[in-house]
DNA sequence: GGAGTCATGATCACAGTTGACCGTCTCACC
DNA sequence: GGTGAGACGGTCAACTGTGATCATGACTCC
């Protein structure tokens, strides 16, 4: 996949966002955009067909919107990065465009530079939201209520080595020491000294409480 | 403010850190290192005397830590922004930071170009996080709604037997066979029985994963 | 009387304990 | 600036005890 081109479906009920989205990542050499489509349906039906790498997916759209468009396509099959990119930024179509599964979210009036930009970050995994609905984000997790016990948890978690840390991450996944041992390269015997060691920073007396500071700390 | 140089304090109790922050952001014509503090306490003092543009913030810190450190900077007149920059990606460390104010999150495996940029945006007045911050943060709003994890784990509980449940419920507590059985008043051997019942019942292939799923359900 | 729940002991596998070795770093001290 | 003690992180093998499987029996309730 390195250096190889990036393969762009445009979906946008609106011709003339698609012309113009054509034009602003025809100026990047990494990017081919090799498809358009005007609704969700569409936009399935051409990710169905194959070598789609990126979806940038408008939201509102006639015969299938662009939340149900993104669940479907990412239901394929060599399922393909999905970028929802619009102008409404309106709380519930984030959360709801997040929760099928969109890997990026993007407002129209950003720049073609961090839209190409936008574009290799999500093929290479990473989520990618603009500033604005990051701050949402932001907004909606910090309105929640802090929580005491997993501040708590944390400040002892801190103290852990990295190797320790590994382990634990491990065990809260219900990881057996065969598995973790495999998982970091490091023999049976080793993995169970650092959960001895774990037994006695996170004050445990066996690896389930351990999954369970793991869990309320958050590092999972 | 355009054009002009951002003025930079780097907090963090280590000075290796420190100067290694340092050699990261001479490289950029726009970004001068004007002050280093070991502490949340020094970090303020600095501030207050004023000509500070951005803050970067270690979390772990002696004399007073990088969220109580925030809050108070943030308090000052003429704030500036400031930026967390750590290497651990704790949910309640995340969620504290930016509720005490912090415009940024940055892990400390941030390519140094990353972190250039991140400033420049910040002093924009864009937030900025790491990629796997941001993921979190997208994993705590879907979770929040609808949880279909939860539903799942809720589903198969549903079908557990009263006694299972119980048995199930004290081995997400974190006890032992010994423990239970004598909260219960049962013999070991038939705690044992339960829970391997509860293995193929949950899917599960060890205790913790079935603490696991119990924590998933809410039933703790 | 068959279906389902609860209970049990024997056997085997795995988790957890202990003590040891090696490399690295720090800090005197000469 | 070399060297040697001490602390720490990471690794490991062999021992002990708890956890997990299996086969089985007693009880209740349609």
């Amino acid at each position: 996949m390195a250096g190889m081109t990036i393969r762009v479906l445009l979906t946008d009920d609106d011709a003339l966002v698609r012309a113009g989205l054509a034009l602003i990542l025809g100026g990047s050499s990494q990017i081919e955009v090799v498809g358009e489509a005007a609704n969700g349906h569409e936009a399935v039906e051409r990710v169905r067909a194959g070598g789609i790498d990126v979806v940038l997916m408008d939201i509102r759209m006639p015969v299938m919107d662009g939340i149900a468009a993104t669940e479907a396509v990412l239901a394929l099959p060599e399922a393909p990065k999905v970028i929802v990119l619009t102008t409404f930024d309106a709380d519930a179509y984030v959360v709801r465009a997040l929760a099928a599964g969109a890997n990026g979210f993007l407002l129209k009036d950003t720049p073609p530079a961090d839209i190409v930009d936008a574009i290799a970050r999500v093929v290479a995994g990473e989520p990618m939201l603009s500033p604005a609905i990051t701050e949402q984000l932001i907004r909606q997790v910090t309105d929640a209520v802090p929580d005491a016990r997993a501040g708590q948890a944390v400040e002892r978690i801190a103290c852990l080595t990295d190797r320790e840390r590994e382990v634990a991450v491990a065990v809260g996944r219900g990881a057996s020491n065969a598995e973790i041992a495999a998982d970091l390269h490091m023999s049976v015997a080793t993995v169970k000294a650092h959960i001895s060691h774990l037994f006695t920073k996170l004050d445990a007396t066996n690896r389930v409480q351990v999954a369970i500071a793991m869990h309320e700390a958050g590092l999972l």
